[in-house]
DNA sequence: TCATTCACTGTAAGCGCTTCCACCCTCTGT
DNA sequence: ACAGAGGGTGGAAGCGCTTACAGTGAATGA
């Protein structure tokens, strides 16, 4: 700590000169690639002391041909799905050495444009859902850039990490029967993969018990959509009435963001939640457990699902496998009280 | 689209040789500097076109000098808070042309290392609150990488955006002397910088009021370690009595999260909020809205916050603005149930 | 004592791009 | 008809690093 001001930081070759050796030695003493004499060694750490330098992240990923960063793509990261999976993925990333971009696309114009710009940016990339248009995944893959495709039904040639809806669906649906509603609503299609299946599940119950399953009601995945929704499905559009005719004694949200919103629309009207209306959520975020009343909703393991994305991709980047792997995680069905009263409540 | 295995990407050489050009006109023409005559951009187009030839960004940013790219490190992800803040920091980024790369703290090992390699990638960063120790802040600054601070107390040379602590910690102690409570306690100290600023203001109050206003209880910003201050300030510890030995008629909570977890330590104590406990927060999360009772809160515009540091942070780095800035931004109290009742109350 | 070995070290060729500089070749103005 | 002005282009020098490859000298074994 000789020298106060810096500057712009020193390079390789000044390194180099101060300790009277060759760029190549310095490299070599730096990285502990091939031999440098005790002595030698010496000099060119304290080089590397007095002008505090660090080798050019650039210099040394052109040279190395490697960036020892990846990329993860998300819709938005408004709620708490999001950057949760982003927390597990950002720290097995940093844990195995590899700095994380992150593109969200929400209300972006240019997407294909950016994401293609943070694919030169990285050794591998993590794409959410639906983010990015099959033609655009189909071109990352033919770059050969490994790829994993999070909470989204599998492609040829990429990996993909996502949790169990269809059967939690069910088990949810089951619930719901168990407390004797028949008329059911559901509220929330964005077009993501996730979503989907997890209708197929509710209709798949609905349907064995020779209900007809209702269509869901397309919504934004937010309080606000499910607000929106709620006011839909519940009677306070502008007809007064409800979508079908006659309210429903269930709605069955796609996420948690939505159920809270329905439950914004449903207090509002002055609906009791649960008795006159039941309301689950998905996910299990922080605000299912706080809300009034308790969310009854299917917790996912978002943290791991970004964990075990990075490791996924990290395989692929090194090459330790080579052949696609499609992971499914599994969930659980979280009962509170937002979809009727429990002799034994769980907290 | 003549190639559907493109391989690992075509370099400019290959590009140019096929247009029959050399490499400089091909950057040229793409990146429109200089002339180039209308056939030969062409040319090179269809060259381009044919080997869907993006350029190396590790190549543009070598020879450019710049990365294009910015990062941010924080403390944590989970919780609504820096997920916001990130979402209104990455929206700018991206509109700016710059990517974002993201570090987050908690729990690492070397943070120092870390947090020098991203410095290494980007043009400029920013620094949530205390994540960082001063040491390493001082050295950024020598080494005139641009530098915003957030959360926290300014540092000589570097810019800070923060958003406004005292003086709404001010109104939020009013309110609730207003209520008549005069017994309190604080929840949450972190030693970050915009927490310290809030128990000044409150503080400052309950003293002009006569008040010793309590030293703060430590314990992390999360619902986990609300709920732990919670069962101590409330009285569920193993002694079986509050820390003061009388039970605080209302807990002001470094945060919202804290507060939810205070407010679950009350609930399982037996205790209503706000009837026996008045609990307010600080963020306003979404949570906060949802919570039985729903939170008191001082709002904090949180991806404004991000936003902003975007901005100064491009600032710096394009050289429009070179004498440092400070920018602190409105907060706004926000009176709910959870601080006791009101005549009109706000939902 | 001499041919080998081997620990060290330096030279230089990339990695993929941008950009200064010089060059050539049409157009102008006179 | 001729000097001068540009438009259009290529050559080549970097940007900061890694890493063959080719030395150098001293130590080894016969």
């Amino acid at each position: 700590m000789s020298n106060s001001d810096e500057g712009q930081g020193a390079t390789i070759y000044e390194v180099a000169q101060r300790a009277g050796v060759s760029i190549a030695t310095v490299s070599r003493a730096l990285r502990n690639t091939g031999p440098v004499a005790a002595g030698t060694r010496e000099k060119v750490l304290r080089a590397v002391e007095e002008l505090s330098f660090t080798p050019s992240r650039l210099g040394v990923s052109l040279a190395q041909g490697r960036h020892a960063a990846n990329g993860i793509v998300f819709p938005d990261l408004s709620g708490p799905y999001f950057a949760e999976v982003l927390l597990g993925y950002e720290e097995v990333a940093a844990e195995l050495g590899r700095s994380v971009l992150i593109l969200s696309t929400r209300g972006r114009a240019a997407v294909q444009d950016l994401v293609r710009d943070l694919v030169g940016r990285v050794d591998g990339m993590v794409i959410f859902g639906r983010t990015v248009e099959d033609a655009l995944v189909d071109e990352i893959v033919r770059s050969r850039t490994p790829l994993v495709l999070l909470a989204r039904d599998p492609v040829e040639r990429a990996d993909a990490v996502s949790s169990e809806n269809t059967a939690s669906a069910e088990a949810l649906a089951t619930h719901l029967l168990g407390h004797g509603y028949t008329t059911f609503a559901l509220a929330g299609d964005d077009d993501r993969g996730d979503v989907t299946q997890r209708w197929t599940g509710v209709r798949r119950v609905l349907s064995g018990h020779g209900i007809r399953p209702p269509a869901p009601l397309p919504c934004e995945l937010t309080v606000e959509g499910g607000y929106a929704a709620g006011r839909t499905l519940l009677g306070g559009n502008p007809g007064g009435k409800p979508a079908g005719g006659r309210r429903p004694e269930a709605v069955i949200c796609a996420d948690d963001q939505v159920a809270l919103g329905v439950i914004l629309a449903a207090e509002e009207l002055g609906l009791d939640v649960p008795g006159d209306v039941a309301i689950t959520g998905w996910d299990d975020i922080m605000a299912a457990r706080h809300a009034r009343p308790a969310l009854t909703t299917v917790r996912q393991p978002m943290r791991l699902l970004g964990a075990r994305a990075a490791r996924a991709l990290d395989e692929l980047i090194k090459g330790t496998r080579t052949v696609p792997n499609s992971e499914i995680l599994p969930t659980q069905l979280i009962v509170r009280s937002s979809c009727g009263s429990h002799p034994l409540e769980e907290k």
